[in-house]
RNA sequence: GCCCCGUUCGUCUAGAGGCCCAGGACGCCAGGUUCUCAUCCUGGUAACAGGGGUUCGAAUCCCCUACGGGGUGCCA
């Protein structure tokens, strides 16, 4: 236990590609309560399953964090962050270390090897399912005398080492979330702590490692509650301290179910099975996904797209994938300390009415016993209203400056195409319409197609805008045609003024009679930024080329639509 | 099955025995402003899971039930 010793917590992820939120929660929650305290924060990498581990996959959440804005005092290196004296950090190179604690506990008769197959324990296990019975490993290995465990091991026969577990003891979890949490050690097997490959299991690794990398305080996710009876029977034999523990209710979607990752594969199959799409789809000049994958993909509905592969499909199929990881909320064009208000919100709160915060705040703010206990579901929608008022709030520059990163990473065709000074005009005419950095480009896409390539919307709206009123849209579309021709400078001012001439004389004053049809006519629908500033990005040419080729083709998109 | 945790408006939550016929935020509904979309403004809707206790008094304490979640891996 902890008493005057600096507050050391830690986050420690399996390197599993990109940073789940509930994760981010976690992470952010474990890091603020080290700010909090003047303490550490450490970044671990749980890389002791060969199968599910790989070094590329490791790296993405770490840029995720950074961009979170959450740095680490210990940990892998990175961006700035990590280094440390304590280290390795990845538990894939503490290898020598666990062996020496895995040698104490079997000397101390803690630990024993076990040289059950992993079929056989299945095949009990099913056993003990089907006769209804609890299983638990039944120590047959402890009955085995010692020259044949000898004998076996000088055989190399293949074992797990399992610790013994002690029996008939009450075990008091002291939870700072969830107070006090007592089981019997009778309903904990002998279980494994270092596995057939002498990797070691997660038990036995965090418990070492937090020992050894002067954990404080453990703040993990709920489904650990179970765990850690087993961590303090472990920290007992191997003499550690036991740090405080404080366990975290599950981020969840909207509908309760947990949030995962495969919701994004349902989305895509979901529109595959739709569409009846049968090959994978083209795009640019290859495939979404490959042709093996798409079909090893579609059989079954466990099985998961990588990342590109996903994003590509979607892109494709034009289907908004649910975001669950931090880097889709990027993506969406999401805030990161609006993501970071809302999921410290998530779980925690600062008490009264206060709601939105900086991670300053939190990291001032942030206690334990305020940690909600119970499971929270994520709200998209409260997360774009929170995401709304921090981009309406920001100077003007300010905004320019992120959506023009953001277009970087993701819609660089906008900044080829306007250049410097336009792409000024489109971020401030996009400003007080956005809700994400994103929105504007999706919404916006016809300023980066040829004049050529608009095509017009034939709907009740369109038709109306167009045909209704005495004089109609086309007519107006006609008038203005000649007005802006004549424009001696092509800015957003003049051009009001011009239109605005145009409709005190022409439409009553009524600007809307004549803005949605010349709307129509450069975008191709009816949604678009204030018009001035629209037909000003546009340039003079493209506009009148638009309007022109909306006269041309006037028949066919006011005909009568049901 | 067994064990553990949880349960306030649709959602996130405030609330630590009287301040609560329950407050805020998001959503939703209705009206208004606006060149479209989005904003913005005004008003409104809506909850203590159920049942027993304890107490002068319970959303707050105790018990039971129901429901939700987690664990029961040579995954973490």
């Amino acid at each position: 236990m902890s008493t005057d010793q600096t507050v050391v917590t830690r986050f420690a992820p399996s390197p599993s590609g990109h940073l789940h939120v509930g994760g981010a929660r976690t992470a952010l929650y474990n890091w603020a309560f080290a700010r909090k305290h003047g303490g550490r924060f450490i970044l671990r990498i749980e890389d002791t399953d060969r199968k599910r581990s790989s070094d590329q996959a490791g790296l993405a959440f770490l840029d995720d964090l950074r961009w979170l804005g959450i740095d680490w005092d210990e940990g892998p290196e990175h961006d700035g962050c990590g280094g440390g004296e304590t280290g390795p950090y990845h538990q894939s190179q503490r290898l020598e270390i666990y062996q020496r604690f895995i040698d104490q506990l079997i000397k101390q008769g803690r630990a024993y090897p076990a040289f059950e197959t992993p079929e056989e324990i299945d095949a009990a296990r099913e056993r003990a399912r089907q006769e209804k019975r609890n299983y638990r490993y039944d120590r047959a290995a402890l009955q085995l005398d010692a020259a044949t465990v000898q004998q076996y091991l000088d055989e190399g026969r293949p074992h797990v080492i399992r610790f013994r577990m002690p029996d008939d003891r009450e075990i008091t979890v002291n939870d700072q979330v969830l107070g006090e949490v007592t089981k019997s050690s009778n309903e904990y097997e002998d279980f494994v702590i270092r596995k057939a490959d002498g990797y070691p299991t997660y038990h036995f690794a965090v418990v070492v490692d937090d020992a050894l990398m002067n954990v404080t305080h453990v703040i993990r996710a709920q489904e650990h509650l179970n765990n850690t009876h087993r961590h303090l029977m472990l920290q007992e034999a191997l003499g550690f301290p036991h740090p405080t523990y404080a366990h975290l209710s599950v981020v969840a979607n909207p509908n309760g179910s947990k949030m995962s990752k495969r919701d994004k594969d349902k989305a895509l199959r979901a529109a595959v099975l739709e569409r009846q799409i049968a090959s994978p789809p083209q795009i640019g000049d290859g495939l979404a996904v490959r042709e093996e994958e798409w079909s090893w993909w579609m059989e079954d509905p466990d099985r998961q797209l990588e990342t590109d592969a996903a994003n590509a499909l979607a892109e494709v199929l034009d289907v908004q994938l649910p975001e669950i990881n931090v880097d889709d909320f990027r993506r969406s064009g999401y805030l990161p300390e609006v993501l970071i208000n809302y999921l410290a919100l998530l779980g925690w709160n600062p008490g009264g009415d206060i709601e939105k915060f900086d991670a300053a705040f939190l990291c001032e703010h942030f206690a334990l016993d305020r940690v909600i206990k119970s499971p929270a579901r994520f709200d998209r929608e409260k997360l774009l209203a929170f995401n709304l008022d921090a981009l309406q709030e920001m100077p003007e520059n300010d905004f320019a400056a992120r959506l023009r990163h953001h277009a970087e990473r993701y819609h660089p065709a906008f900044l080829d195409k306007l250049g410097e000074e336009d792409f000024a005009t489109f971020a401030a005419a996009n400003q007080s319409r956005s809700k994400t950095l994103d929105d504007c480009f999706r919404s916006d896409r016809f300023f980066v197609m040829d004049d050529d390539q608009i095509t017009y919307e034939v709907n009740k709206s369109v038709r109306k805008a167009l045909v209704n009123g005495e004089p109609n849209g086309i007519t107006h579309l006609e008038g203005l045609l000649h007005a802006l021709r004549d424009l001696k400078t092509w800015d957003s001012e003049s051009i009001e003024a011009a239109v605005k001439q145009y409709t005190d004389e022409h439409a009553d004053g009524k600007l809307g009679k004549v803005a949605q049809p010349l709307r129509i006519a450069v975008t191709g629908g009816t949604v678009s930024p204030a018009i001035f500033d629209t037909l000003k990005i546009l340039g003079r040419e493209s506009t009148l080329a638009r309007i022109e080729r909306c006269l041309l083709q006037k028949d066919e998109i006011t005909q009568p639509v049901s």
